[in-house]
RNA sequence: GUGAAAGUAGCUCAGUUUGGAUAGAGCAUUGGAUUGUGGUUCCAAGGGUCGCGGGUUCGAAUCCCGUCUUUCACCCCA
């Protein structure tokens, strides 16, 4: 009987388990470089702290199960909220600022598409404990960093950059009520989406006035943060968000990656609970989702019960990634294949017992070594050696029968050279 | 959850329009040519209930229905 894989997964044969393993490895040293120190938690949570930040619709994209003793549990869809739930646990014992960084394998129960799947990997990084721009610069940064250490520059994509806080003071100061920033922030994410005419016509239901529907166009059309200062006037609350905003751009300029960046008004993020600074990553052609995107969530520790600690952070899921990587010719790039040193061979039949002494005095001595399971000729052993993909062979011949030697061919340039057995072992110890 | 398209060998596909007997090709795999020298080349072999189930028919990869999966878009996007 024949069962598939499930929907939406996907079987991580050694050509692409090596790419995997090439993206998390590039994730965890990009982090480490960045002052940042790995954590983890379960792969699955109560079911209800799921609700706390996210609500009902949420929940019922989550793989949930009843453990026999009638617990609710969820498959963790995000790690953000194991994260907060681990940092108030301990925050009295923790030093600030708390650099953390994670590489959680997710599960959401999505409907899977471009880009999107039901199992996936994300890079998530969170800095706690600072709340002056510094932080959020250092993830922008920290995700720019990574990016640009595989090879795509400013040309392939762009940090689009806005803010909350400043989106909340201008709409407040057009005249737009409190009560219904939330629902303007899910017309406004999907400026980038629409066309012109049609982001005009769901903005009108939203914003019934025309002087300030005008005005939220006038200001969804900034493209530099200089520009929104010229137009804030005297409003201090404005001006507030927008020096935060201008601190950050000032940081990325100075790390040397501010060409990567643009203010950008359109970037709301879904998400009710951001408090300041968002940010997505987009390929430049904008043909992609977002590759990674986050920002300030200075309310979200205190939501889980602990203390009003400001935060921020991002997460990058791998399966946006490796779809841009594979268009511009990087993903092979990233595959971490570790070369097979040495194949045993042996050209005497009575020479058998001796490459298995060999092919097990090397392994012990910390190099990969492997022999051909076939009872062929020499022809046959570089046959497999070849397959195998070996960078050296070892022929154990009359050479060795004589004067104790060993033939070592370099399967790349076809030079071969004689060494004596325990002058070879002797040089793979040291 | 909604809508559309697709599914034939491990992979990429032909064959489906107009039903017909043993379903083909390239690549990949395995074996041989080759008992002290691999990659190239040549020869050969294995591999398919044509996604699955049902229906129509003398006869179905081909037509019809259902279902699963994939892809794309919508919803959502933590």
């Amino acid at each position: 009987m024949k069962i598939p894989p499930v929907k939406g997964t996907r079987d991580f044969y050694p050509a692409q388990m090596a790419r995997r393993n090439g993206i998390i490895d590039g994730w965890k040293k990009v982090s480490i470089r960045n002052g940042f120190e790995e954590y983890d938690g379960p792969i699955f949570e109560y079911l209800t702290m799921y609700q706390i930040k996210s609500g009902q619709e949420i929940v019922e994209q989550l793989f949930s199960l009843q453990d026999r003793g009638g617990r609710e549990l969820a498959i963790r869809p995000e790690i953000t909220p194991t994260l907060a739930r681990m940092v108030n646990q301990t925050i009295n014992s923790l030093p600030r600022p708390i650099k953390w960084f994670a590489v959680p394998r997710l599960c959401r129960a999505e409907r899977p598409q471009k880009g999107r799947l039901r199992e996936f990997f994300q890079w998530n990084i969170d800095i706690i404990g600072e709340n002056l721009g510094q932080a959020d610069a250092e993830v922008i940064f920290t995700a720019l960093d990574y990016l640009r250490m595989v090879g795509l520059t400013s040309k392939d994509i762009q940090a689009k950059i806005s803010s909350r806080k400043l989106l909340a003071a201008v709409l407040t100061d057009i005249g737009i009520p409190p009560e219904k920033l939330d629902s303007l922030y899910a017309v406004l994410d999907k400026k980038a989406k629409l066309p012109a005419e049609a982001f005009e016509a769901v903005l009108a239901e939203q914003v019934p006035d025309r002087n300030q529907a005008k005005k939220v166009l006038d200001f969804m059309a900034l493209d530099a943060i200089g520009q929104v200062r010229e137009v804030a006037g005297t409003n201090e609350t404005i001006m507030d968000a927008v020096r935060d905003v201008e601190k950050i751009f000032a940081m990325l300029e100075w790390m040397g990656v501010g060409e990567y960046c643009r203010f950008d008004p359109s970037v709301v993020r879904g998400l009710a609970y951001y408090t300041g600074m968002v940010f997505e990553v987009h390929d430049i052609a904008g043909e992609l989702r977002a590759i990674c995107g986050g920002g300030r969530y200075d309310n979200l520790l205190r939501d889980f019960g602990g203390p009003p600690i400001p935060a921020t952070g991002m997460g990058m899921g791998d399966v946006v990634l490796e779809i841009l990587l594979q268009e511009r010719g990087l993903l092979e790039k990233q595959a971490i294949k570790p070369p097979l040193e040495y194949f045993v061979t042996f050209a005497e039949q009575l020479l058998g017992s001796d490459m298995y002494r060999l092919a097990a005095a090397i392994r012990s001595r910390g190099h990969s070594a492997n022999f051909s399971y076939r009872q062929g000729g020499l022809s046959k052993q570089l046959k497999d050696a070849t397959a195998q993909g070996a960078r050296k062979c070892i022929i154990i011949g009359q050479e060795y029968v004589e004067r104790r030697q060993l033939v070592i061919k370099d399967m790349a340039t076809g030079v071969q050279e004689s060494i004596d057995v325990e002058q070879f072992l002797s040089r793979l110890s040291s």
